[in-house]
DNA sequence: GCTATTTCGTCATGCCGATTTACAAATTAG
DNA sequence: CTAATTTGTAAATCGGCATGACGAAATAGC
């Protein structure tokens, strides 16, 4: 008989909701919902043995799901057993829809995805958006979200909530970006220039792309740290399925951790940040590059090609990535460590040196370190099943706005 | 209107408990009684109003906990006020108590406390264990454990578990020491050697140490890191008032964060690790005296009487804890830092040039770093109050058991 | 001092949600 | 064709809190 460990717990399946009859009935709904999203269609029955409750009252939770238009009926299941077979149900390909949309520095992209996490309509339009305003930006994002909006509406869809991936820090009301460098944009209220009536939640890029790792990823596990680079170095530390974001929502600053404590000094205030030896700007210098645009495709293009300067960049930065995140797994011993969005590509030139720099400092079984297969897509992805996660999460907040 | 944030949420109260009527049940005898430890002694209609129930709802479960012995009927309230002067509940006195043990590298020590916190029976035993076997020590603190036991029985208290704090990995099956190099043991099941018929638990000192701080530090936030050097130096890390443990139930060991990559070897294989400038050993050498009992005292002492070597390796100590804790703040984003167990006591000459080092390092408001209030005393009586905790956290688990 | 007012604790009642029990429907096994 | 098995639903029950009413015990005002 063992007393309780005290430690964090996961945020789980509604778990935030109120702690009465209404909240229980509300997470039992999202328990049913979520049981029929990951074992593909079930009966009444099954679902009841799976999450523990009995048949009626999974009966009356899916005849409200149903109601509802979050749940379809798909009709008698072809049974090779005895017994009466069981009426299939699946969540429904035309109820509540998430909007993912994402800011980049050279693209805007928005996507449409259902409660059963197939993308269903998506809008991508090419052009830097580097130091311009917010207002003609969000402008041409909002005719987008309206054209993907349209397409998912033709589908019999209809949108839940909108979550836009911004390249910046965002502040914890989820609305306002705080600083974006390589937008040049700073304290925006995105909430006054999207469309209206749509409930919307903006985050940092990094976090959805972990997000996304953690939702779509094959045997993401629930501890584990996401890495990108996109705006600067981050990391999200993802804890027990959850996000860690700190209590001012900057956790995660893997660019700024040391490497070198008399390195060369960093805007941040400190000296030899990791940024200093893996930030884009510091890999193109050792390589001996200009700045310019699409500069990751350009580093993985010499790469490939054989480009000594380059790879030799590429793998001093992998050590230096090796070193820091020996800090990072010491404190926080994830199952394994992620590379992903514009990471990605990169991989193969860095993955080597970074793994032997975390192999060599590690005395017993090594933290794992993997790369995204969602590749630059993870943020969009993750934003939109952000959405749908908030629903499945507690279906009876949406219910009826259909 | 904003759609929810994803993160990693709080334990809370019982939030461990099933999801059904009954576990609601005991969530709200956790929640009466988790408002009167908190909040003194409080009449059933103030009780009902603070945890937002019904004062019929909250006369039934204060039944129940009367009647398990939990609270006590103190007796009408002396009101200044108009109206029926409520009848005061407190949290009892003469109910469970929370045995917390502490196996030191040179002593024993045992505590008993009650719901209301208070430490009622204590015992202590001076004497080195560094290298003795586990079957005669755990002998000598079976037997400490027996007389507080005693000692609190004789008060009306009845044991409701036992925690025992060792300087060591343990194992996450809260049994199991794992490793522990101070005192020479290695996968120890604790379990088979202490008093059975209580409920045990088995932890780190510095986990201990940390929950302390949580629970009984003043105005501890939620999210801290909680540095400790007893064991090479760990620390904890506090995420919305629980542990974070990691996969394995590694995390927080800072000792072994690289602060500079080509420093001297570690025996973690790693190179320059935050141990080999400010672990104990390193201290003593870069301060020029040897090992030997009481090594923290000693450094203390001489420190104070201005030895200008000593006070040198604790200023560099210093330097490098802000290297090292610049790279976890950056992750992890804490409210604070908060400097627990023995290195309380070297402090004064540690702080400034770790905070120095960390401001350097920190561009905008710098992690305010302070020292734990609780001195030496914070692993054995986080202990302790870890099992108060599991019963205010779940009071029908101990009801009727006395 | 007496009454009105206020607040407290408790009871009877009702509601909500899940369980239990029973039963008709739909299938396979023999 | 019957027995056995499984499904889905309806009726009754139970557990738990809310609601509303009431007596009890204090203060406030006359």
């Amino acid at each position: 008989m063992t007393a309780p460990l005290h430690e964090a717990r996961p945020s789980g399946p509604g778990r935030a909701l109120p702690d009465t009859q209404q909240g229980m009935r509300r997470r039992n709904l999202a328990r049913v919902l979520h049981a029929l999203r990951a074992e593909g269609p079930l009966s009444r029955a099954a679902v009841a043995s799976r999450i523990g409750l009995t048949r009626a009252a999974v009966s009356t939770l899916v005849d409200e799901l149903i109601r509802s238009g979050l749940l379809e009926e798909l009709g008698p299941e072809r049974p090779g057993r005895v017994g009466r077979p069981g009426s299939a149900l699946a969540v429904s390909g035309r109820g509540p829809a998430g909007i993912g949309a994402e800011v980049g520095v050279d693209h805007l992209a928005v996507c449409a995805v259902d409660l059963r996490g197939t993308t269903r309509a998506r809008a991508i339009r090419q052009g830097a958006n580097r130091d311009r305003s917010p207002e003609p930006v969000l402008a041409e994002l909002t005719e987008l979200i309206r054209q993907v909006v349209a397409e998912a509406e033709g589908e019999g869809l209809w949108p839940a909530g909108l979550a836009v991936a911004v390249p910046g820090l965002v502040a914890r009301d989820a609305r306002t970006v705080v600083r974006a460098p390589n937008l040049g944009w700073h304290d925006t209220d995105l909430g006054t220039l999207l469309p209206a009536g749509l409930p919307l939640t903006v985050d940092n890029e990094a976090n959805f792309g972990a997000l996304a790792e953690l939702w779509l990823g094959e045997d993401t596990p629930r501890d584990f740290l996401h890495v990108s680079a996109e705006i600067g170095i981050g990391a999200a530390v993802v804890v027990d399925g959850g996000l860690l974001r700190g209590t001012r929502g900057f956790a995660g600053e893997l660019g700024h951790v040391p490497v070198r404590p008399d390195g060369p000094e960093c805007p941040c205030g400190g000296r030899g940040c990791l940024e200093q030896y893996a930030g884009e700007e510091a890999v193109l210098r050792a390589a001996g590059l200009e700045p310019g645009e699409d500069r990751v495709g350009l580093l993985a293009g010499r790469a490939a090609q054989g480009d000594e300067n380059v790879r030799r960049a590429l793998r001093d930065a992998g050590t230096a990535f090796g070193v820091a995140l020996t800090g990072a797994v010491n404190l926080l011993d994830p199952e394994s460590v992620v590379l992903g969005g514009e990471l990605s590509g990169l991989a193969p030139w860095l993955l080597p040196s970074l793994r032997d720099e975390l192999a060599r400092r590690t005395a017993g079984p090594v933290c794992p370190v993997s790369v995204s297969g969602l590749g630059p897509e993870g943020p969009l992805l993750g934003a939109a099943h952000s959405v749908v996660r908030a629903v499945l999460d507690d279906p009876a907040a949406v219910a009826g706005q259909a």
